[in-house]
Parts: structure tokens; C-alpha cells; sequence
RNA sequence: GGAGCUGUGGUGUAGUGGCCUAACAUGCCUGCCUGUCACGCAGGAGAUCGCGGGUUCGACUCCCGUCAGCUCCGCCA
């Protein structure tokens, strides 16, 4: 029994009606979120995206609509009308918008039937994930989901005034591109009008925002969706939304300066919260050292500690062996753990190993003194100088990790992170945002045994280093520039190379033969011979961010439509197998899984 | 590619070898109820304990495998 709307009209949203509107006759429409029948009266919690309002069936509607109304469940659609009025003495509910008023029904439609929701659409039911994706819509009616969309949209529309006024264009780039090399696995869709090759989906508008550059357009952005198979996470979805910006004829302090600014915009216009212009910076050397992680979380201390002059002269080989082949001993304290157990040092120890510890040395600093397995390797004034070093008071605990740099900055930087988070030393009302700069223009790849770019191909070294590209590879830094918002890479971008020959000396440094880059980027070195301004940009994560401000814990919440850990829909249920009709189309005649015709 | 956690009526949980013929809350259905707002009261229905195999006299419980979800490492220029 569903009704169509025969002519009426919505006067108001179920979030709207204050005390004032009392007397007015309105026109809802919207959910059932709750009745509370009482046999002579029947409450119902009208709800939609703006909120929600309570109307009253009694039964002087006439016993043919009181009868329907008795029919009525959650989460079936009605359209109603009937007048609204101040609540009766006592009865005002303060922990609602509307509380004040309610609407005495006259006449209503049922516009829709429902059968029982799988979970209860209200934000204090927990869920599991499972549940909630293959039911996305009713997912997406809960209030604090519907809350995390609408704050998406003010912020990508605070993004989007904030970039016109400034006199950027918003340019749409192509989603089926060439397939290139380096960087993440693409994701492919083969040709059908030509047999064996394939197109890809942009990882990002990298190339085409260049060459729009190259084509004189000078500010650019777009919101752009960008595709990457690789493995997901809390924050990584094989599609996510960034705003990718580039400009012309800038340096990089311009490309800074404009994006701080827009940050404030947006959380000013979003969130009404300010924030503090310009930007703390740090090095990429600086942030490694201090916080081990080139995302630092700054609304803490406990920073790295590098203990290798107070321990060299140590007995205990561990440390100086590894400080003989060029590796390092540093530490944090962690106040107050003194009185960890030793189930709890293990636990630290395989978290630890998670990022390539072999093991987690520790100094327990008691009322009796310093208590550890290792004391007995140090002298009386070599451990007093450790723990004067890290600031050690009684009661902390410290925690030390000899390894490869790399390893040393993972684990102590993770652990660091994680006793934070343990001690509760996070404000979580604090926006902590920073720019990490000086990034290295490159780094080995063990594994191809080769130089690979950090940031990508296209990042301009700095002009001092440039000579040390053949010598020293490792010690070119780069223009390079992330934006960090409490730990969180939110952001990052570099200043371009612009020239054809640098660009040609950056795809040879990397180990592409001329005729392999003419191959792959032929393109956009033919465009570098035409006049190109010097240029830079910057992209954002938009989930991320958003994420980020709502206060969630993954970006699927932000998101309308995401994909599992294992990059399905549970909903629609993709990937699915397809017709063997339509692989012969594509020319795919390996043969795998099809659907049955 | 790897590590860890989880999987029990619709939903959220309890149950760690026989007390389970599976418990509790909520939701659902029926009845009663004219001021509730997580309404209340009474009654009722609803689960082959993710799936497959094994151990055992006996498995929701232990073992192996597998599937799914989540978190993380690798990966993500």
C-alpha cells in the first residue's frame, strides 16, 4: 500500500520547526525513525537529512487514518500534514532541536512501506562493517554518516570558491590515459577497437596537469579521482578524490603560502575553527630525526634521542656493533611506564618488530636506580649520561633501538606514536598542521637495484644540488613539499623540473635510456621544446582530510561507496565475472572465470 | 606476499570439552495502554554457533584447512 504524492508539496525539513513556528500548518516528508504507539496516541520521529521532528496521531484524524496510522514502522516513508504547536506543559525535549514543538497530523501518506532494516539506522548502534557496506543506503541514513557527507561537500565546495577567486581553472583531465611506468600498479581497461592494448587510469592528473602549463592555462586545479591497485588500508582506497593544483611562473614559498591559506578557508568555512598562519616547517632530515616518521605528530614530545657518543665506549657489543657499520642507538622516554610489566616490555618489543626491530632494549628508572638486563655492560657515569640525555626522572621508562637508520626511525617513530596514543598525550581537539620540506630528490631501490625518484619524476632537484645528481644521488634534495596535519600526510607537491635537458638528466639518473623516455614521455619532453613556464603544485588527499576533520578512524566513512580490504563492493558486489561475449569484444581470450549466459 | 584480531537468532554480546534441548539485551510479531521520546506491561516467534575436514565416547569450545571483515608490515613515484 504505497501512496504517490498527488500534489503536495514539502513546506519544511524534519530539522527545521523551532518554537516560533508554532501554528503554522506544514507539510513533511520523511522517515520513520521511531514510533511509540500508546494505544489512544502514536508518536512518531519524522526524520530526514536535516533532522528530526516528533508528530502525534491522535484520534481525532478519524479512525480510517488512525487505523493506517497503526500500520506504520520504522523507516517507512510518509508524507504528512497537520499543524504545529508548542508541546503540553512538561513534555518539551530538551535533547532535540525541534523538542519544543510538534505537529498534530490532520491527513498522511504512506509513501513507501519498509520491511524491518537489518540493524536499528541510529548512530549509538555499533555495527559490523560487513553489515553496514552491503547495506550502504540505510547505512548512509544515519545521522553521523549523512554528517560526514554533508561536511565533504562544504569542504570540497570551501576548496573550490577558495581556488576560483584566486583565478584557478578547474580543468577535467582524462580517466582513460596511457598506461606509464614507475610509481603504483595501474589499473587497466583493455581496448576494444584495438586488440591487445589497453588503456589505464590516471593515478593522477600528474602529466596532463603539466602540459596544461605547457599550454598556458598557468593556475589549474580539479577535484579529481584517481585510481591505484595497490593494497588498501584505513586511509587507502583503490579510488580516492584529491584536489590537484598547479601554477605557473612560481617558486615554491608561493605554492605554500597559497595552500595554507586555503586550509584556513576551508576549516574556517567547514568547521568555524581557525587556524594559526604561516605553517610551522620541517626538514624531511629534521623530522626523521627528531620524530622518525617523515609525518610527525607534534601534539606530543617524547622526540628521538640519539645516545651513540654516550654508549661507544660501552662493553655492550650489541650497541657498538651496530654503531661500528653505520648504524645507530637512539631512545625515547616513555614517562611514567617505569612500572610496565614484563608482559607489557614484550608487547613493546614485537610492536617494535613489526618495523624491523631485532629488539627493544630498556633502562627502568626506579626509586633503587636504573634497572635492565644490559646495566651491567655500561659504567656508572655512562648510564647517568644516558639518562641525564634523554631527561629521565624516576618512574620512566626508556626504550632503545641499535639498527640500520632506517629501522632505528620506523620502530622508535611507531613507538613513539603508539605510547602516545597509550599515555593519552594527544589532545584531540588540536589541529597540528606543518609542511615537511627538503624531502631527497631520490632513494636506492634495493630490490632493482637503482635510483628511483621519491615524490616522482617530474620533481625539480634544488638548483645547488644539481651537480651531485651523477656523484651523489643520495645527497640532491629536492623541492618537494608535504603538508602534515596531526601525523597524517595530507598533502604534497614539488616545483617541476621545466627544462628538457634536466628532464632528460632526471629520467637517466633513474635509469631509462633515451629512447625509453622518448618511449614512455616522448610526449612531454616534445611539449618541453615549445616554451614552458617554470611551474609547481601541490595534490591533497580530499578523504584524508575530510576524514581527518570529521574525526573518523578511515576514510571509508567519508566516502559514500567504499570498497573493502579486499577492494570489493559488497553492495554491488564488484568485481564480478562477466559474459564470455564480452571478453571476446575486448579480445581477452585468456581463459578464467565467466558468467553463465 | 606476510603478521595479528574477529566470525554464535535480524543487530550487539555471553558461553573456552559434558552444566547448551545454546543465555542475555535489543529488534521483530500479537495483545493492552491518550503524553511518550531508547515509552511501558504481558505473551510469542526467531540460531543446523562463517564453511569444510579432523581429534574425542562427546566439539560453539581443541587442531588443520578455507572464506569473509578489520588492523598492520611489505607495497602505495
Amino acid at each position: 500500500m504505497s501512496e504517490t504524492l498527488q500534489g503536495w508539496k514539502r513546506t519544511h525539513t524534519c530539522g527545521e520547526l523551532r518554537g516560533q513556528d508554532a501554528g503554522k500548518t506544514v507539510i513533511l516528508m520523511g522517515w520513520v525513525n521511531r514510533r511509540r504507539d500508546h494505544g489512544g496516541v502514536i508518536f512518531v520521529d519524522l526524520r530526514d537529512r536535516e533532522g528530526m521532528v516528533q508528530v502525534v496521531f491522535s484520534p481525532q484524524i478519524g479512525e480510517v487514518l488512525f487505523n493506517k496510522a497503526e500500520t506504520v514502522r520504522n523507516e517507512f516513508v510518509l508524507a504528512l500534514t497537520g499543524v504545529v504547536s508548542a508541546r503540553p506543559e512538561g513534555t518539551v525535549n530538551p535533547n532535540m532541536a525541534t523538542g519544543e514543538i510538534e505537529v498534530n497530523i490532520t491527513d498522511f501518506k504512506i509513501l513507501s512501506t519498509a520491511k524491518t532494516p537489518p540493524f536499528y539506522l541510529t548512530d549509538e548502534v555499533e555495527v559490523d562493517e560487513m553489515v553496514r557496506l552491503k547495506y550502504r543506503y540505510l547505512d548512509l541514513r544515519r545521522p553521523f554518516m549523512q554528517q560526514g557527507l554533508i561536511l565533504r561537500h562544504k569542504t570540497v565546495k570551501a576548496i573550490r570558491d577558495y581556488m576560483s577567486e584566486r583565478g584557478f581553472l578547474e580543468v577535467e583531465t582524462p580517466l582513460l590515459i596511457r598506461s606509464t611506468p614507475e610509481g603504483a600498479r595501474d589499473f587497466l581497461v583493455p581496448s576494444r577497437l584495438h586488440e591487445g592494448e589497453f588503456y589505464s587510469l590516471p593515478q593522477s592528473p600528474q602529466l596532463f596537469k603539466q602540459l596544461l602549463m605547457v599550454a598556458g592555462m598557468d593556475k589549474y586545479f580539479q577535484i579529481a579521482r584517481c585510481f591505484r591497485d595497490e593494497d588498501l588500508r584505513a586511509d587507502r582506497q583503490p579510488e580516492f578524490t584529491q584536489l590537484d593544483v598547479e601554477m605557473s611562473f612560481v617558486e615554491r614559498d608561493d605554492i605554500l603560502t597559497l595552500m595554507e591559506g586555503m586550509m584556513a578557508h576551508v576549516f574556517k568555512t567547514a568547521l568555524n575553527k581557525e587556524i594559526k598562519t604561516p605553517l610551522p616547517r620541517l626538514s624531511y632530515a629534521e623530522a626523521l630525526a627528531r620524530f622518525g616518521v617523515d609525518k610527525p605528530d607534534l601534539r606530543f614530545g617524547m622526540e628521538l634521542v640519539d645516545i651513540g657518543a654516550e654508549i661507544q665506549n660501552s662493553e655492550f657489543k650489541v650497541f657498538t656493533q651496530v654503531l661500528a657499520s653505520g648504524g645507530q642507538v637512539k631512545a625515547i622516554n616513555a614517562k611514567t611506564c617505569a612500572h610496565y610489566s614484563r608482559k607489557d616490555l614484550d608487547d613493546l618489543t614485537k610492536f617494535a618488530g613489526i618495523y624491523g626491530a631485532k629488539g627493544l632494549a630498556y633502562f627502568i628508572l626506579t626509586e633503587e636506580g636504573v634497572k635492565s638486563p644490559i646495566t651491567k655492560f655500561f659504567s656508572e657515569e655512562q648510564i647517568q649520561a644516558i639518562v641525564q640525555k634523554l631527561d629521565g626522572k624516576t618512574g620512566d621508562l626508556l626504550l632503545f633501538v641499535a639498527d640500520k637508520p632506517a629501522v632505528v626511525a620506523a620502530s622508535l617513530g611507531h613507538l613513539r606514536l603508539e605510547l602516545g596514543r597509550r599515555l593519552n598525550l594527544i589532545d584531540p581537539e588540536e589541529l597540528n598542521f606543518l609542511w615537511v620540506v627538503d624531502f631527497p630528490l631520490l632513494e636506492y631501490d634495493e630490490e632493482e637495484k637503482r635510483w628511483a625518484a621519491m615524490h616522482h619524476p617530474f620533481t625539480s632537484p634544488r638548483e645547488e644540488d644539481i651537480p651531485y645528481m651523477d656523484s651523489d644521488p643520495g645527497r640532491v634534495k629536492a623541492v618537494a613539499y608535504d603538508m602534515v596535519l596531526n601525523g597524517v600526510e595530507v598533502g604534497g607537491g614539488s616545483i617541476r623540473i621545466h627544462r628538457r635537458r634536466l628532464q632528460e638528466k632526471m629520467f637517466q639518473t633513474l635509469g631509462f635510456s633515451s629512447s625509453e623516455a622518448q618511449e614512455k614521455f616522448g610526449f612531454l619532453l616534445d611539449a618541453f621544446e615549445y616554451g614552458v613556464p617554470p611551474h609547481g603544485g601541490i595534490a591533497f588527499g580530499i578523504d584524508r582530510l575530510v576524514m581527518l576533520m570529521a574525526n573518523r578512524n578511515t576514510i571509508r566513512d567519508v566516502i559514500a561507496f567504499p570498497k573493502t580490504q579486499s577492494a570489493m563492493d559488497l553492495m554491488c558486489q564488484a568485481p564480478s565475472p562477466v559474459a564470455e561475449r564480452q571478453l571476446q569484444e575486448l579480445h581477452i581470450r585468456t581463459k578464467i572465470k565467466t558468467k553463465n549466459e
